[in-house]
DNA sequence: CCAGTATGGCGAACATGTTCGTCACGAACA
DNA sequence: TGTTCGTGACGAACATGTTCGCCATACTGG
């Protein structure tokens, strides 16, 4: 990048190693080439730096891009149109694409649960449309809970597949395994096995989202 | 180990390298050190070869985890007592608490989907309770996916914590956030902190199970 | 204006996962 | 019996995360 440079102290436009800086930088790397290549040392070359010195300002690598997914969740905006329910389906499935857009985002968010701004104003929205929807307090605070629960795991499974190019085989091995169950070992899984192997798209996600509804709303807590 | 046995060929007796008798290993080091201590490398000096060996039979470290999980799924037994939603309650809680033991192994599992005869097991348990309890089959196909992944992810979750030292810390970050939020700028999440941060002990994980048969039973699929 | 000190940057080291090229062994064949 | 071939084992190499200890820089006090 800059070879003339012997040392970067004579650059002083630099702009002094924060940790949002860091952040915007791993942003940055993520967008232009996937999170697979924000590591700490990738990150440190571009930030003209050592791997080192990033872990003064990012605990590890889990923070990091729990940091980075924050980020990228204050872009999730509160949709307007329709009825409350409407609402907190698109703003469902908003999330689940941002996070299917990155998978390994998503595996983050289960190791280190995102706590910065986006992330809050995402739990406030989903509040807000559980109260919009009447939803007693008890039970919306579990269940935003439950839903990004949900949301997450359900990226962070269905993602896992087609990032790697050899992963169809991994996922045609569970469904070769269910295709081929033993009807008198495993009699249910394989009476339903085609059911068990339809495709989860757009319908499916809609059936889970509204079963979490169904069952937030009428399940009292103890 | 064997300091006077230059080479491992003068042993007949060592079992050759198969892939069950690596899994088997494999869950020999969890049980005596966790999971964290099964690596390729110790894994490969604990069966007196070199980690590149272990490649041939096991396509990752993710997969090794995975078979390694599948073994453990193999030691849950079908509950005999009581109602289905009971025994359905306890198959859930023994998959939970499987997963609690190994957090490691909850992380696994939501990244390579154990597909061995552990896993169509617990399926066939979990389809011929749903089945008892007069669930459609469709929905029972869909809902066990979606049982098994609340649980998996939840142990992921709230496993971590507990895992390292520090995990205090980041667990609090979360709950400051929280406490901390902006009245103004997050009023939901402001006014039902306290409920939010309610701990996720046995009554939760039941309201959830619940939420989810609820939702799971009275939502038809589309 | 100079010496001392604290802070943060950073090089080097260690353990890990994964791949590549090579090699030794046993089996099949002439 | 001697030769060839294929399969599986494995050493070495590279990239990664993370930690430790040293050192230069900039500020503080005289």
């Amino acid at each position: 990048m800059t070879p003339p440079a012997p040392s970067r102290r004579e650059r002083p436009a630099k702009p002094a190693l924060t940790r949002d800086g860091i952040v915007a930088q791993a942003v940055g790397i993520m967008r232009a080439e996937g999170l697979e290549k924000v590591t700490m040392r990738r990150l440190a070359q571009e930030l003209d730096t050592g791997a080192a010195s990033l872990y003064v300002y990012v605990r590890n690598t889990a923070e990091l891009h729990a940091a980075v997914l924050d980020a990228l969740l204050a872009s999730i905006e509160a949709p307007t149109g329709g009825t409350w329910d409407e609402r907190l389906a698109a703003t469902f499935r908003a999330y689940i694409e941002l996070l299917h857009a990155h998978p390994s985002l998503a595996r983050s968010a289960l190791v280190t649960r995102p706590s910065g701004p986006g992330a809050l104003g995402l739990l406030d929205t989903l509040l807000a449309l559980l109260r919009e929807g009447d939803v007693p307090g008890d039970r919306a605070a579990w269940g935003v809970d439950l839903l990004l629960l949900v949301a997450t795991a359900s990226a962070a499974e269905h993602g896992t597949r087609d990032e790697t190019p050899g992963s169809a085989a991994e996922d045609e091995a569970l469904a070769a395994a269910v295709r081929g169950a033993d009807p008198a070992a495993h009699p249910h899984v394989a009476a339903l096995a085609t059911e068990l192997l339809a495709g989860p798209g757009p319908d499916r996600l809609a059936w889970t989202l509204r079963v979490l509804v169904t069952g937030i709303t009428g399940t009292p807590r103890p």
